[in-house]
Parts: C-alpha cells; structure tokens; sequence
DNA sequence: GACTAAATACGAAAGTCTTCGTATTTCCAA
DNA sequence: TTGGAAATACGAAGACTTTCGTATTTAGTC
C-alpha cells in the first residue's frame, strides 16, 4: 500500500527537542527535559524515548557519561533552517524565494527595523561576494 | 494518552491537492486528479477521500454540479502562506522574521537577481507607507 | 420506470508519531 | 559485594495520515 518514507525533517515533537540541544549545545533526558515548559509534563520516559529515535534516525549523537547518555546535535541549527526554507519555499512559494520573502514582507508582523536589517544584509551580500 | 489536535495546517497530500485548487480556482476530484504528476499514480477513490476529509477540516467547500462535486479552497493561498511564515518563523527562527530572511538571503542558492528583487520589495515597503 | 456508467461513502490496512508503563541494566555508596 | 536509585530499552496504545477496494447512490438515457 504506502511506502515507507526517510524523512528528513523533524517532527514537530523531535523539533522541540532539538530546539532545547541546540541552546544547551548538549545535554542529558533530564537536560532537556528540564528546558521544556513547565506545563508540558511530560514523563521522563517519553523523553528518553524521543532522544533514542532521534539518534536512530541521525539527528542527534550521544555519548556516554557514567550511565548517563549525553546528547549532542548532528544537525546545525543554520543548516536545518536552511533545509526548511528550501522545502517550503519550493512547496508553497512556487519555488521562488523572492515571493516567500514579499509574503513576509507584506504581513503587518513585521516592523520597520527589522525590514531595515534585512536590507543591511542584502546590500552586503549583494556587494560583498559580486564575482 | 495523545490527545486530539486540532490542525490548522495542510498534510502533505493535503498541500499538493491545494495547491493545483489554488491553480484552478476550483474543480471536481477528476480536475484535481488530472494536475497531479502523471507519474503520482493514485486511486480515483483515494483523491476523492482526500477532498471529503479536507472538506470535513473546513479547507475545503463543495457544491454539486450535477452528480459532481466541485471543490473550491476557503483558506486563500496567501492567507495560508503566511499562516505558515508565522508559524515556521516562530518555532525555527525565535519569532524574528528578520532571522529568517536572513538565513533565506546567506544561504548559496540564492540568485542575484532574486537578491535584488527582494531588495526592490523592501525599497518599496519602506518608502510607501512609513507614517 | 429501469439500466448503467460515474460519482460518492465508508471502512480497513499499513505506516508514522507521541506517550507512557514495565522490565532491565548500570553505577556507586555503604 | 550488594542493594537500590537512576538510567536505558522496549513494547504497546491511541491518534493521525495515506491509500484503496467495495458498496451504495445518483443522474441521465432508453
């Protein structure tokens, strides 16, 4: 019927997780566990249980520190948002990453120092590195 | 255990079927099925599942021409695309849109003509309406 | 009104995700 | 060295997704 899928994007749960070890840099169940908010109560067991998939599936790496297992990011911060955008800008913005930038841009949210960065960044990338 | 969630957000199957509605304005399920990939191979009936469940989760309404259902989106493109910014920006980029287009501008793939054309928006958000 | 092709309705199957309880392993302190 | 607290391993339950087959409904034709 359905065939298996190698996805390589987190889930949502899995993205909570990383966003705590890319904070921490690294950190045990118990490390992550207590980053989480407060309401989330979630059983220790659980936790120890999403860090395993994780590393199953090559997200994170773990070391071994007494009988406590260490785990660290497989995957940067920068190069997952980078991964992200792509995939979103392909599947919803006609894979134009102009018009996912204009959506944005367009969007009340956003307020006139953050529009003025981004043009800071795009004049320097656009004279900086100009072949 | 789990408890029900109430998405707002398209599946994957569920964005490919929006997105040719988004292209067609509306169709039946044999309008939608014709967009896809010929390669995607699906089941007439498992098209037809799909439109009745998104129908069931309000992204969708219907009306029947004839025998036919003819599907129209309720949730516009625009509208959902930006849902999707906010979201993506808030859970990958603390809540800094600014940080997300940052990432989207440093990374390789980018044209300098998409640079530019993302520089012309912000020109022109700027000096539009600021107050 | 009955027939038939096309459409819809629905349930089931297989996969994934999230959560947790129970069982087992492991370190270390007494 | 042994008892026990803390950690890991694992299976199972329940929700959701995707796919499709079978059954039923329906519009239009003769």
């Amino acid at each position: 019927m359905r065939q298996k899928k190698r996805n390589e994007f987190l889930t949502e749960v899995e993205l909570e997780f990383m966003t705590e070890l890319w904070a921490l840099g690294k950190g045990s169940v118990r490390d992550v566990l207590a980053q989480l908010n407060p309401d989330r109560n979630l059983a220790y067991t659980s936790a120890a249980t999403i860090l395993r998939i994780m590393e199953q599936k090559g997200f994170v790496s773990s070391e071994k520190q007494g009988k406590t297992f260490i785990y660290s990011p497989v995957l940067a911060k920068d190069a997952y948002q980078s991964r992200t955008l792509r995939d979103l800008s392909e599947k919803l913005f006609d894979g134009t990453p102009a018009s996912l930038v204009a959506r944005l841009v367009d969007d009340d949210g956003m307020s006139e120092e953050a529009l003025k960065e981004i043009q800071a960044l795009l004049e320097r990338r656009l004279t900086d590195d100009t072949p």
